[in-house]
DNA sequence: GTCTATAGTACGATAGAC
DNA sequence: GTCTATCGTACTATAGAC
């Protein structure tokens, strides 16, 4: 792995262990055994190692977030996205803690990120919209767009809601799928009776996950 | 007002305004017009700053969320509630924007907040019980915490969520009358035929306060 | 109770050698 | 590509005068 790989790979981790703010750019360095100046030589300040962290993101959810597939079957295809949703919430949390002041502090990345989110948007609410059509759930088209602002307001924010709660201790695997299973039960919400069968299949899946860990 | 109260109402609303970050024991006190050193004389450093407003937070809910009463109507309780939630959500959403860094600096604050909030589940948990209780909604016991969490969740993080998605401006109130909806509706999800006429009727009074702004 | 002045620290970032 | 050394800056917090 290349240095510039290194740094992004030590900065994610750290950032979620002890959080954004509490990370400098000497930390990252000293955790991987590399001078200040070497990582300055490879970014241009922290701002820029944010960004190319949030490349990553963008690149996750633009290849697990396809739209759903007529011909392949709903289950299976929501098991996908929420896995590549546990995979985000785990990778990215420290992202969610400091949102605001992290893209407070850079007006580009900022652009990006709105841009970026409302495309997603919409990608999340076809799918809302989908899962209408197919009689799994069962939804007016104006609270299509309120479960959508929920569905993404629950993924980004679970996981600082759960280290409020707690006193010591890192996130856990554990803490992901309860998050995850909170986002089952927002589609439960909307379920008709044949969906709610199925919803509740998915979400033994994931209680079943959360028990093996 | 006292120069500590001026301190305090000071860091509220500059926080707010650019966040908590951002914001320094020397810009609160060049914005009131004070030195450094006296405000230090008040406080004994930012943390204990932010503990008064935390006490000022802890003290709006608990005058504000005493539990559902039989003998009074429903609907004008919940009017109660909400209107409560928009005083928080307004005065505080500075807070919920850094949560995890103010908490993570201050062991002591953070203890005090967890269990703030256990109490505070557990009121809230109630209130959902006595709406099942009265056929608002209906909702399975195992789902009631799921709610709660939910609800939670939302009041918690929807000013970071709306705040992530605007380019530039301040929040504004309309922003949390969206807030509020989404609250609504999460309650809607769960309604009785019955239920869902009362609830209706609580939307639209937000809905009518929003369009009066 | 309030001021001025400043000590102390930590962080971001760069220069220049190898 | 990597290092050492360091500068400038900004912030927290305190000392001491009034």
């Amino acid at each position: 792995m290349s240095t510039k790989e290194r740094i992004i790979q030590a900065s994610i981790e750290l950032f979620n262990r002890h959080g954004e703010r509490a990370i400098t750019t000497n930390h990252i360095a000293a955790h991987l055994g590399i001078s200040p100046g070497n990582l300055y030589y490879h970014f241009k300040n922290k701002e820029d190692i944010l960004r190319h962290i949030f490349m990553l993101y963008r690149q996750h959810l633009d290849t697990q977030f396809k739209p759903l597939q007529d011909d392949v079957e709903v289950l299976s295809q929501l098991t996908h996205y929420f896995d590549a949703l546990f995979e985000l919430m785990w990778n990215f949390h420290f992202f969610y803690d400091n949102m605001t002041d992290i893209l407070a502090r850079d007006a580009e990345l900022k652009a990006d990120y709105i841009q970026f989110q409302q495309r997603l948007f919409e990608q999340v609410k076809d799918i809302v919209l989908v899962l209408n059509n197919k009689g799994i759930i069962a939804i007016a088209d104006e609270d299509a767009a309120e479960l959508t602002h929920m569905l993404k307001l629950t993924v980004s924010f679970w996981t600082p809601y759960i280290k409020a709660r707690r006193q010591s201790g890192e996130l856990n695997r554990a803490d992901i799928y309860q998050g995850l299973l909170k986002v089952i039960t927002l589609f439960s919400a909307f379920a008709t009776d044949a969906g709610r069968e199925q919803l509740a299949a998915l979400k033994q899946t994931y209680q079943q996950r959360q028990d093996n860990i």
